[in-house]
DNA sequence: CGCCCTTCTTGAACGTGTTCAACTACCGAC
DNA sequence: GTCGGTAGTTGAACACGTTCAAGAAGGGCG
Protein backbone atom coordinates (compact mmCIF):
# COMPACT_ATOMS: atom_id res chain seq x y z
CA UNK A 1 0.00 0.00 0.00
CA UNK A 2 2.87 2.28 -0.09
CA UNK A 3 3.36 4.89 -2.37
CA UNK A 4 5.54 5.53 -4.94
CA UNK A 5 8.55 7.70 -3.57
CA UNK A 6 7.93 11.27 -4.26
CA UNK A 7 10.41 12.34 -6.94
CA UNK A 8 10.63 15.75 -5.73
CA UNK A 9 10.46 15.95 -2.71
CA UNK A 10 10.25 19.12 -1.07
CA UNK A 11 12.05 19.25 2.26
CA UNK A 12 9.11 20.75 4.65
CA UNK A 13 7.09 18.51 3.46
CA UNK A 14 6.58 15.43 5.57
CA UNK A 15 2.89 14.21 4.12
CA UNK A 16 4.68 12.69 1.02
CA UNK A 17 7.33 11.04 3.02
CA UNK A 18 7.97 7.89 4.76
CA UNK A 19 6.08 8.79 8.10
CA UNK A 20 2.89 9.31 6.87
CA UNK A 21 1.44 6.20 8.44
CA UNK A 22 2.83 7.24 11.94
CA UNK A 23 1.01 10.92 11.02
CA UNK A 24 -2.50 10.00 10.59
CA UNK A 25 -1.98 7.28 13.64
CA UNK A 26 -1.43 10.58 15.91
CA UNK A 27 -3.76 12.27 14.15
CA UNK A 28 -6.75 9.56 14.46
CA UNK A 29 -5.40 8.93 18.33
CA UNK A 30 -5.59 12.45 18.50
CA UNK A 31 -9.34 12.82 17.47
CA UNK A 32 -10.21 9.84 19.09
CA UNK A 33 -9.34 11.05 22.89
CA UNK A 34 -10.50 14.92 22.07
CA UNK A 35 -14.12 13.20 21.60
CA UNK A 36 -14.03 11.37 24.49
CA UNK A 37 -12.47 12.91 26.89
CA UNK A 38 -12.27 16.63 25.68
CA UNK A 39 -9.28 18.69 24.02
CA UNK A 40 -8.17 20.18 27.55
CA UNK A 41 -8.76 16.71 29.30
CA UNK A 42 -6.93 15.44 26.54
CA UNK A 43 -2.89 15.55 27.62
CA UNK A 44 0.20 15.44 24.49
CA UNK A 45 1.77 12.85 26.84
CA UNK A 46 -1.36 10.57 26.75
CA UNK A 47 -1.77 11.07 22.84
CA UNK A 48 1.47 10.14 22.46
CA UNK A 49 1.57 7.05 24.67
CA UNK A 50 -1.40 5.74 23.11
CA UNK A 51 -0.53 5.93 19.43
CA UNK A 52 2.88 4.21 20.96
CA UNK A 53 4.65 7.11 20.07
CA UNK A 54 7.38 9.87 21.66
CA UNK A 55 5.67 12.86 22.46
CA UNK A 56 8.78 14.62 20.62
CA UNK A 57 7.04 12.91 17.35
CA UNK A 58 4.16 14.05 17.73
CA UNK A 59 5.47 17.98 17.32
CA UNK A 60 7.50 16.31 14.52
CA UNK A 61 3.79 16.22 12.40
CA UNK A 62 1.80 18.80 13.98
CA UNK A 63 3.28 22.32 15.62
CA UNK A 64 1.70 22.40 18.51
CA UNK A 65 -1.33 20.71 20.10
CA UNK A 66 -3.50 23.23 18.16
CA UNK A 67 -2.68 22.40 15.47
CA UNK A 68 -4.05 19.30 15.50
CA UNK A 69 -7.13 21.46 15.77
CA UNK A 70 -6.86 22.42 12.47
CA UNK A 71 -6.97 18.53 11.53
CA UNK A 72 -10.44 18.97 12.63
CA UNK A 73 -11.07 21.55 10.95
CA UNK A 74 -9.94 19.86 7.24
CA UNK A 75 -12.11 16.57 8.25
CA UNK A 76 -15.15 18.45 9.15
CA UNK A 77 -15.39 20.23 6.22
CA UNK A 78 -14.82 17.26 4.26
CA UNK A 79 -17.82 15.94 5.89
CA UNK A 80 -19.97 18.53 5.63
CA UNK A 81 -19.16 18.75 1.75
CA UNK A 82 -20.12 14.78 1.46
CA UNK A 83 -23.36 15.57 3.61
CA UNK A 84 -24.36 18.45 1.77
CA UNK A 85 -24.52 16.34 -1.62
CA UNK A 86 -28.14 15.02 -1.64
CA UNK A 87 -29.49 18.38 -0.55
CA UNK A 88 -27.67 20.20 -3.75
CA UNK A 89 -29.10 17.01 -5.22
CA UNK A 90 -32.54 17.02 -4.51
CA UNK A 91 -33.59 21.07 -3.45
CA UNK A 92 -33.72 23.24 -6.03
CA UNK A 93 -35.14 26.38 -4.81
CA UNK A 94 -32.82 28.67 -2.69
CA UNK A 95 -34.39 28.58 0.49
CA UNK A 96 -34.62 24.95 0.99
CA UNK A 97 -30.77 24.47 -0.42
CA UNK A 98 -29.50 26.70 2.27
CA UNK A 99 -31.00 25.29 5.07
CA UNK A 100 -30.73 21.88 4.38
CA UNK A 101 -26.37 22.74 3.50
CA UNK A 102 -26.74 24.76 7.07
CA UNK A 103 -28.24 21.37 9.04
CA UNK A 104 -25.58 19.38 7.08
CA UNK A 105 -23.00 21.50 9.17
CA UNK A 106 -24.39 21.46 12.23
CA UNK A 107 -25.21 17.67 11.55
CA UNK A 108 -21.50 16.58 11.07
CA UNK A 109 -20.19 18.63 13.83
CA UNK A 110 -22.96 17.55 16.23
CA UNK A 111 -20.90 14.66 17.73
CA UNK A 112 -18.49 16.91 18.71
CA UNK A 113 -20.30 19.47 20.03
CA UNK A 114 -18.43 19.00 23.54
CA UNK A 115 -15.36 19.01 23.13
CA UNK A 116 -15.52 21.54 19.87
CA UNK A 117 -17.16 24.29 21.73
CA UNK A 118 -13.87 23.60 23.92
CA UNK A 119 -11.96 25.07 20.41
CA UNK A 120 -13.48 27.21 19.20
CA UNK A 121 -12.13 29.49 21.52
CA UNK A 122 -8.77 28.58 20.33
CA UNK A 123 -10.15 29.44 16.83
CA UNK A 124 -11.50 32.29 17.77
CA UNK A 125 -7.68 34.11 18.92
CA UNK A 126 -6.87 36.31 15.54
CA UNK A 127 -3.11 36.11 15.78
CA UNK A 128 -3.55 32.03 15.55
CA UNK A 129 -2.90 30.17 12.46
CA UNK A 130 -6.08 28.16 13.79
CA UNK A 131 -8.58 31.64 13.17
CA UNK A 132 -11.19 30.84 10.23
CA UNK A 133 -10.08 34.22 8.81
CA UNK A 134 -6.48 33.33 8.80
CA UNK A 135 -4.29 32.89 5.82
CA UNK A 136 -3.27 28.95 7.28
CA UNK A 137 -6.74 27.81 7.36
CA UNK A 138 -7.66 29.89 3.58
CA UNK A 139 -7.77 26.33 2.23
CA UNK A 140 -10.79 24.66 4.09
CA UNK A 141 -12.46 28.36 4.51
CA UNK A 142 -12.12 28.05 0.39
CA UNK A 143 -14.00 25.00 0.03
CA UNK A 144 -16.47 26.06 2.71
CA UNK A 145 -17.08 29.41 0.82
CA UNK A 146 -17.64 27.84 -2.40
CA UNK A 147 -20.04 25.34 -1.01
CA UNK A 148 -22.39 27.87 -0.60
CA UNK A 149 -21.27 29.23 -3.85
CA UNK A 150 -23.43 25.88 -5.23
CA UNK A 151 -25.62 26.85 -2.73
CA UNK A 152 -26.70 29.58 -5.50
CA UNK A 153 -25.41 28.30 -8.80
CA UNK A 154 -27.89 25.16 -8.67
CA UNK A 155 -30.67 27.58 -7.32
CA UNK A 156 -33.55 28.72 -9.25
CA UNK A 157 -33.24 32.23 -7.71
CA UNK A 158 -32.41 35.60 -9.28
CA UNK A 159 -29.64 37.62 -6.97
CA UNK A 160 -28.97 41.04 -7.48
CA UNK A 161 -26.22 41.39 -9.83
CA UNK A 162 -23.82 43.22 -7.90
CA UNK A 163 -24.45 41.31 -4.78
CA UNK A 164 -24.31 37.90 -6.44
CA UNK A 165 -20.29 37.88 -6.19
CA UNK A 166 -20.58 38.60 -2.99
CA UNK A 167 -22.88 36.04 -1.29
CA UNK A 168 -20.94 33.22 -1.10
CA UNK A 169 -18.82 34.96 0.99
CA UNK A 170 -21.73 36.17 2.77
CA UNK A 171 -23.38 33.35 3.40
CA UNK A 172 -20.40 31.87 5.13
CA UNK A 173 -20.10 34.47 7.20
CA UNK A 174 -23.79 33.55 8.52
CA UNK A 175 -22.66 29.82 8.95
CA UNK A 176 -19.75 31.23 11.09
CA UNK A 177 -22.86 33.10 12.85
CA UNK A 178 -24.55 30.00 13.62
CA UNK A 179 -21.79 28.16 14.67
CA UNK A 180 -21.21 30.48 17.17
CA UNK A 181 -24.62 29.94 18.32
CA UNK A 182 -24.50 26.34 18.33
CA UNK A 183 -21.09 26.29 20.57
CA UNK A 184 -22.85 28.14 23.30
CA UNK A 185 -26.08 26.42 22.72
CA UNK A 186 -26.77 24.33 25.87
CA UNK A 187 -30.26 23.01 24.74
CA UNK A 188 -30.66 19.20 24.27
CA UNK A 189 -29.76 17.94 20.81
CA UNK A 190 -28.98 21.92 20.09
CA UNK A 191 -32.45 22.49 19.14
CA UNK A 192 -32.05 26.03 19.18
CA UNK A 193 -29.93 26.36 16.64
CA UNK A 194 -31.91 24.01 14.41
CA UNK A 195 -34.81 27.01 15.08
CA UNK A 196 -32.04 29.20 14.32
CA UNK A 197 -31.58 27.92 11.03
CA UNK A 198 -35.13 27.47 10.07
CA UNK A 199 -35.97 30.59 10.96
CA UNK A 200 -33.70 32.55 10.00
CA UNK A 201 -33.17 31.12 6.19
CA UNK A 202 -36.99 32.41 5.16
CA UNK A 203 -35.14 35.83 6.38
CA UNK A 204 -32.14 35.94 4.59
CA UNK A 205 -34.33 34.17 1.39
CA UNK A 206 -36.68 37.33 1.67
CA UNK A 207 -33.62 40.09 1.57
CA UNK A 208 -31.90 38.28 -0.98
CA UNK A 209 -35.29 38.70 -3.29
CA UNK A 210 -35.91 42.18 -2.18
CA UNK A 211 -32.81 42.94 -2.94
CA UNK A 212 -33.57 43.18 -6.46
CA UNK A 213 -36.47 46.09 -6.22
CA UNK A 214 -35.60 49.51 -7.62
CA UNK A 215 -36.81 50.73 -4.57
CA UNK A 216 -34.72 49.43 -2.46
CA UNK A 217 -31.33 49.59 -4.97
CA UNK A 218 -29.84 52.08 -3.09
CA UNK A 219 -29.99 50.23 0.06
CA UNK A 220 -28.28 47.41 -1.41
CA UNK A 221 -25.61 49.69 -3.01
CA UNK A 222 -25.18 51.01 0.63
CA UNK A 223 -24.72 47.85 1.96
CA UNK A 224 -21.98 46.47 -0.49
CA UNK A 225 -20.02 49.09 -0.40
CA UNK A 226 -19.38 49.11 3.06
CA UNK A 227 -18.95 45.48 3.17
CA UNK A 228 -16.52 46.05 -0.25
CA UNK A 229 -14.32 49.00 2.06
CA UNK A 230 -14.27 46.62 4.98
CA UNK A 231 -12.84 43.76 3.39
CA UNK A 232 -8.92 43.18 3.82
CA UNK B 1 -6.98 55.94 54.60
CA UNK B 2 -8.06 52.33 55.89
CA UNK B 3 -11.93 51.86 55.56
CA UNK B 4 -13.99 51.25 58.48
CA UNK B 5 -14.24 47.24 58.62
CA UNK B 6 -17.35 46.08 57.18
CA UNK B 7 -19.53 45.20 60.00
CA UNK B 8 -21.28 41.81 58.57
CA UNK B 9 -18.50 40.44 56.60
CA UNK B 10 -19.54 37.63 54.26
CA UNK B 11 -17.00 34.68 54.61
CA UNK B 12 -16.36 34.40 50.59
CA UNK B 13 -15.73 38.11 50.04
CA UNK B 14 -12.16 38.90 50.50
CA UNK B 15 -12.83 42.59 48.70
CA UNK B 16 -14.20 44.39 51.79
CA UNK B 17 -11.72 42.74 54.24
CA UNK B 18 -7.79 44.09 54.68
CA UNK B 19 -6.24 42.60 51.51
CA UNK B 20 -8.15 45.35 49.33
CA UNK B 21 -4.97 47.10 48.83
CA UNK B 22 -2.85 43.58 48.43
CA UNK B 23 -5.69 43.36 45.44
CA UNK B 24 -5.65 46.10 43.66
CA UNK B 25 -1.65 46.05 43.79
CA UNK B 26 -2.01 42.95 42.03
CA UNK B 27 -4.50 44.18 39.55
CA UNK B 28 -3.01 47.01 38.42
CA UNK B 29 0.37 45.51 37.88
CA UNK B 30 -0.92 42.68 35.75
CA UNK B 31 -3.08 45.59 33.97
CA UNK B 32 0.78 47.11 33.23
CA UNK B 33 2.35 44.23 32.61
CA UNK B 34 -0.62 43.18 30.34
CA UNK B 35 -0.61 46.03 28.19
CA UNK B 36 3.65 46.50 27.96
CA UNK B 37 3.97 42.72 27.19
CA UNK B 38 1.15 41.26 26.14
CA UNK B 39 -1.58 38.82 27.82
CA UNK B 40 0.77 35.87 26.91
CA UNK B 41 3.67 36.80 27.21
CA UNK B 42 3.34 37.90 31.36
CA UNK B 43 4.02 35.35 33.43
CA UNK B 44 1.92 34.85 37.14
CA UNK B 45 5.91 35.10 38.39
CA UNK B 46 6.23 38.17 36.53
CA UNK B 47 3.22 39.93 38.02
CA UNK B 48 3.55 38.24 41.82
CA UNK B 49 7.56 39.51 41.75
CA UNK B 50 6.63 43.35 40.43
CA UNK B 51 4.06 43.37 42.81
CA UNK B 52 6.53 42.19 45.47
CA UNK B 53 4.30 39.29 46.57
CA UNK B 54 4.00 35.47 46.24
CA UNK B 55 3.14 33.81 43.50
CA UNK B 56 0.13 31.94 45.54
CA UNK B 57 -1.05 35.40 46.98
CA UNK B 58 -2.39 36.19 43.44
CA UNK B 59 -4.17 33.22 43.15
CA UNK B 60 -6.07 34.19 46.64
CA UNK B 61 -7.35 36.77 44.73
CA UNK B 62 -7.92 35.88 41.54
CA UNK B 63 -8.73 32.77 40.48
CA UNK B 64 -6.99 32.03 37.27
CA UNK B 65 -4.91 33.99 35.20
CA UNK B 66 -7.87 34.52 32.89
CA UNK B 67 -9.73 35.98 35.91
CA UNK B 68 -7.56 39.01 35.40
CA UNK B 69 -9.09 39.72 32.39
CA UNK B 70 -12.00 39.94 34.00
CA UNK B 71 -10.51 42.65 36.17
CA UNK B 72 -10.00 44.37 32.80
CA UNK B 73 -13.54 43.58 31.38
CA UNK B 74 -15.01 45.76 34.13
CA UNK B 75 -12.41 48.77 34.29
CA UNK B 76 -13.06 48.91 30.29
CA UNK B 77 -17.12 48.93 31.46
CA UNK B 78 -16.45 51.59 33.78
CA UNK B 79 -14.52 53.57 31.45
CA UNK B 80 -16.82 52.96 28.61
CA UNK B 81 -19.39 54.64 30.42
CA UNK B 82 -17.85 57.51 31.09
CA UNK B 83 -16.46 58.55 27.65
CA UNK B 84 -20.26 57.91 26.23
CA UNK B 85 -21.40 60.76 28.60
CA UNK B 86 -20.86 63.44 27.16
CA UNK B 87 -22.34 61.94 24.16
CA UNK B 88 -25.66 61.01 25.67
CA UNK B 89 -25.54 64.90 27.00
CA UNK B 90 -25.02 66.16 23.97
CA UNK B 91 -26.68 64.25 20.91
CA UNK B 92 -30.24 63.72 20.85
CA UNK B 93 -31.09 61.89 17.64
CA UNK B 94 -31.14 58.02 17.79
CA UNK B 95 -27.86 57.72 15.25
CA UNK B 96 -25.21 59.93 15.90
CA UNK B 97 -25.97 58.96 19.95
CA UNK B 98 -25.37 54.84 19.08
CA UNK B 99 -22.30 56.50 16.71
CA UNK B 100 -21.07 58.17 19.52
CA UNK B 101 -21.59 55.32 22.43
CA UNK B 102 -19.69 53.16 19.85
CA UNK B 103 -16.87 55.16 18.82
CA UNK B 104 -16.68 56.31 22.66
CA UNK B 105 -16.33 52.09 23.40
CA UNK B 106 -13.65 51.86 20.69
CA UNK B 107 -11.85 54.63 22.29
CA UNK B 108 -11.58 53.04 25.36
CA UNK B 109 -9.79 49.93 23.95
CA UNK B 110 -7.82 51.41 21.36
CA UNK B 111 -4.43 51.53 24.22
CA UNK B 112 -5.18 48.11 24.49
CA UNK B 113 -6.01 46.73 21.11
CA UNK B 114 -2.38 44.71 20.88
CA UNK B 115 -3.58 42.69 24.20
CA UNK B 116 -6.85 42.45 24.09
CA UNK B 117 -7.03 40.97 20.75
CA UNK B 118 -5.48 38.32 22.19
CA UNK B 119 -7.54 37.90 25.90
CA UNK B 120 -10.78 38.11 23.49
CA UNK B 121 -9.90 34.39 22.79
CA UNK B 122 -10.38 33.36 26.36
CA UNK B 123 -14.11 35.86 26.33
CA UNK B 124 -14.99 33.20 23.19
CA UNK B 125 -15.08 30.05 25.43
CA UNK B 126 -18.48 29.42 26.38
CA UNK B 127 -17.45 27.25 29.29
CA UNK B 128 -15.71 29.83 31.12
CA UNK B 129 -16.83 32.19 33.17
CA UNK B 130 -15.16 35.09 30.93
CA UNK B 131 -17.47 34.52 28.26
CA UNK B 132 -19.85 37.89 27.96
CA UNK B 133 -22.52 35.42 27.61
CA UNK B 134 -21.42 33.75 30.90
CA UNK B 135 -23.49 34.04 34.43
CA UNK B 136 -20.24 35.54 35.49
CA UNK B 137 -19.81 38.44 33.48
CA UNK B 138 -23.56 39.57 33.98
CA UNK B 139 -22.96 42.50 35.92
CA UNK B 140 -20.91 44.31 33.37
CA UNK B 141 -22.94 43.15 30.62
CA UNK B 142 -26.00 44.39 32.41
CA UNK B 143 -23.90 48.04 32.87
CA UNK B 144 -23.71 47.95 29.04
CA UNK B 145 -26.87 46.70 28.16
CA UNK B 146 -28.50 49.62 30.40
CA UNK B 147 -25.78 52.24 28.32
CA UNK B 148 -27.51 51.18 25.14
CA UNK B 149 -30.72 51.48 26.99
CA UNK B 150 -30.24 55.07 27.58
CA UNK B 151 -29.03 55.58 24.03
CA UNK B 152 -32.71 54.78 23.77
CA UNK B 153 -34.14 56.59 26.13
CA UNK B 154 -32.74 59.91 25.44
CA UNK B 155 -33.25 60.30 21.49
CA UNK B 156 -35.77 61.32 19.66
CA UNK B 157 -36.17 57.95 17.90
CA UNK B 158 -39.99 56.47 18.11
CA UNK B 159 -39.29 52.70 17.95
CA UNK B 160 -42.18 49.77 17.21
CA UNK B 161 -43.64 49.04 20.42
CA UNK B 162 -42.54 45.55 20.35
CA UNK B 163 -39.00 45.78 19.30
CA UNK B 164 -38.75 48.64 21.68
CA UNK B 165 -37.97 46.02 24.91
CA UNK B 166 -35.74 44.06 23.18
CA UNK B 167 -33.38 46.73 21.04
CA UNK B 168 -30.84 47.56 23.97
CA UNK B 169 -29.50 43.92 23.73
CA UNK B 170 -29.81 44.04 20.30
CA UNK B 171 -27.66 46.90 20.39
CA UNK B 172 -25.05 45.30 22.69
CA UNK B 173 -24.96 42.09 20.50
CA UNK B 174 -23.94 44.92 17.47
CA UNK B 175 -21.71 45.80 19.66
CA UNK B 176 -19.53 42.98 20.49
CA UNK B 177 -19.86 42.29 16.81
CA UNK B 178 -18.06 45.18 16.23
CA UNK B 179 -15.43 44.40 18.73
CA UNK B 180 -14.85 41.13 17.31
CA UNK B 181 -14.58 43.01 13.59
CA UNK B 182 -11.71 45.06 15.89
CA UNK B 183 -10.03 42.23 17.08
CA UNK B 184 -9.20 41.24 13.71
CA UNK B 185 -8.34 44.88 12.79
CA UNK B 186 -5.13 45.04 10.70
CA UNK B 187 -6.24 48.63 9.43
CA UNK B 188 -3.49 50.91 10.70
CA UNK B 189 -5.04 52.89 14.19
CA UNK B 190 -8.05 50.38 13.91
CA UNK B 191 -9.35 52.79 10.95
CA UNK B 192 -11.88 50.27 9.46
CA UNK B 193 -13.38 49.54 12.14
CA UNK B 194 -14.35 53.60 12.49
CA UNK B 195 -15.12 53.18 8.84
CA UNK B 196 -17.85 49.59 10.17
CA UNK B 197 -19.28 52.12 12.68
CA UNK B 198 -19.91 55.10 10.35
CA UNK B 199 -21.16 53.39 7.77
CA UNK B 200 -23.40 50.52 10.05
CA UNK B 201 -25.21 52.55 12.38
CA UNK B 202 -27.19 55.06 9.34
CA UNK B 203 -28.44 51.26 8.57
CA UNK B 204 -29.35 50.56 11.63
CA UNK B 205 -31.40 53.73 12.30
CA UNK B 206 -32.80 52.61 8.86
CA UNK B 207 -33.91 49.51 9.39
CA UNK B 208 -35.17 50.72 13.23
CA UNK B 209 -37.56 53.65 12.04
CA UNK B 210 -38.64 51.33 8.91
CA UNK B 211 -39.48 48.45 11.82
CA UNK B 212 -42.77 50.77 12.43
CA UNK B 213 -44.08 50.81 8.80
CA UNK B 214 -47.96 48.91 8.13
CA UNK B 215 -45.99 46.55 5.34
CA UNK B 216 -42.71 45.10 7.78
CA UNK B 217 -44.93 44.78 10.52
CA UNK B 218 -44.93 41.10 9.44
CA UNK B 219 -41.40 40.45 8.73
CA UNK B 220 -40.97 42.79 12.59
CA UNK B 221 -42.74 40.44 14.27
CA UNK B 222 -41.24 37.66 12.40
CA UNK B 223 -37.73 38.50 13.63
CA UNK B 224 -39.02 39.47 16.82
CA UNK B 225 -40.42 35.77 17.58
CA UNK B 226 -37.40 34.14 15.99
CA UNK B 227 -34.85 36.39 18.76
CA UNK B 228 -37.39 35.60 21.67
CA UNK B 229 -37.21 31.69 20.78
CA UNK B 230 -33.44 31.77 20.72
CA UNK B 231 -32.95 33.04 23.84
CA UNK B 232 -31.83 31.77 26.63
C1' DC C 1 29.24 -3.94 1.47
C1' DG C 2 30.27 0.76 3.34
C1' DC C 3 29.29 5.46 3.18
C1' DC C 4 26.47 9.60 3.57
C1' DC C 5 22.45 12.16 3.85
C1' DT C 6 17.74 12.86 4.82
C1' DT C 7 13.86 11.42 7.40
C1' DC C 8 12.17 10.03 11.49
C1' DT C 9 12.16 9.06 16.57
C1' DT C 10 13.36 9.54 21.32
C1' DG C 11 12.90 11.26 26.18
C1' DA C 12 14.95 14.28 29.36
C1' DA C 13 14.68 19.17 30.42
C1' DC C 14 12.55 23.85 30.50
C1' DG C 15 9.05 27.35 31.53
C1' DT C 16 4.44 27.88 32.43
C1' DG C 17 -0.21 28.05 35.17
C1' DT C 18 -1.95 26.20 39.22
C1' DT C 19 -2.37 23.90 43.91
C1' DC C 20 -1.74 23.34 48.70
C1' DA C 21 -0.04 22.50 53.29
C1' DA C 22 2.17 25.31 56.27
C1' DC C 23 2.89 29.66 58.26
C1' DT C 24 2.09 34.66 59.84
C1' DA C 25 -0.68 38.83 60.91
C1' DC C 26 -4.48 40.64 62.77
C1' DC C 27 -8.58 41.25 65.75
C1' DG C 28 -12.23 40.44 68.96
C1' DA C 29 -13.41 37.94 73.38
C1' DC C 30 -12.48 36.86 77.87
C1' DG D 1 -2.38 39.76 78.01
C1' DT D 2 -3.62 35.54 76.16
C1' DC D 3 -6.25 32.74 73.35
C1' DG D 4 -8.63 31.31 69.14
C1' DG D 5 -10.11 31.93 64.74
C1' DT D 6 -10.24 34.15 60.35
C1' DA D 7 -7.82 36.53 56.71
C1' DG D 8 -3.84 36.79 54.38
C1' DT D 9 0.68 35.01 52.65
C1' DT D 10 4.33 31.92 51.33
C1' DG D 11 7.07 28.99 48.10
C1' DA D 12 7.90 24.35 46.97
C1' DA D 13 5.67 20.88 44.16
C1' DC D 14 2.81 19.21 40.29
C1' DA D 15 1.12 18.55 35.51
C1' DC D 16 1.13 20.30 31.32
C1' DG D 17 2.78 22.09 26.49
C1' DT D 18 6.87 22.53 24.23
C1' DT D 19 11.93 22.22 22.80
C1' DC D 20 16.08 20.07 21.43
C1' DA D 21 20.34 17.57 21.22
C1' DA D 22 21.11 13.05 20.32
C1' DG D 23 20.46 9.00 18.04
C1' DA D 24 18.09 5.24 14.79
C1' DA D 25 16.21 3.91 10.35
C1' DG D 26 16.12 3.96 5.70
C1' DG D 27 17.75 4.37 1.03
C1' DG D 28 20.63 5.82 -2.90
C1' DC D 29 25.40 5.28 -4.72
C1' DG D 30 30.26 3.85 -5.23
Amino acid sequence: MTEQPAQTTTAGDPATARGEQTRQLIRDTAMRLFRERGYAQTTMRAIAQEAGVAVGNAYYYFGSKDHLIQEFYAQSQVEHRAAAQPVLDREEAFGPRLAGVLHAGIDVLTPSHGFAATFFKTAAEPTSPLSPFSAESSGPRQAAIDLFGEVLTGSTATVDAELRPQLPELLWLAYMGVILYWVHDRSPGQTKTRQLIDGAVPLVDRLVTLSRLRVLRPVTRQVLDLIRTLRH
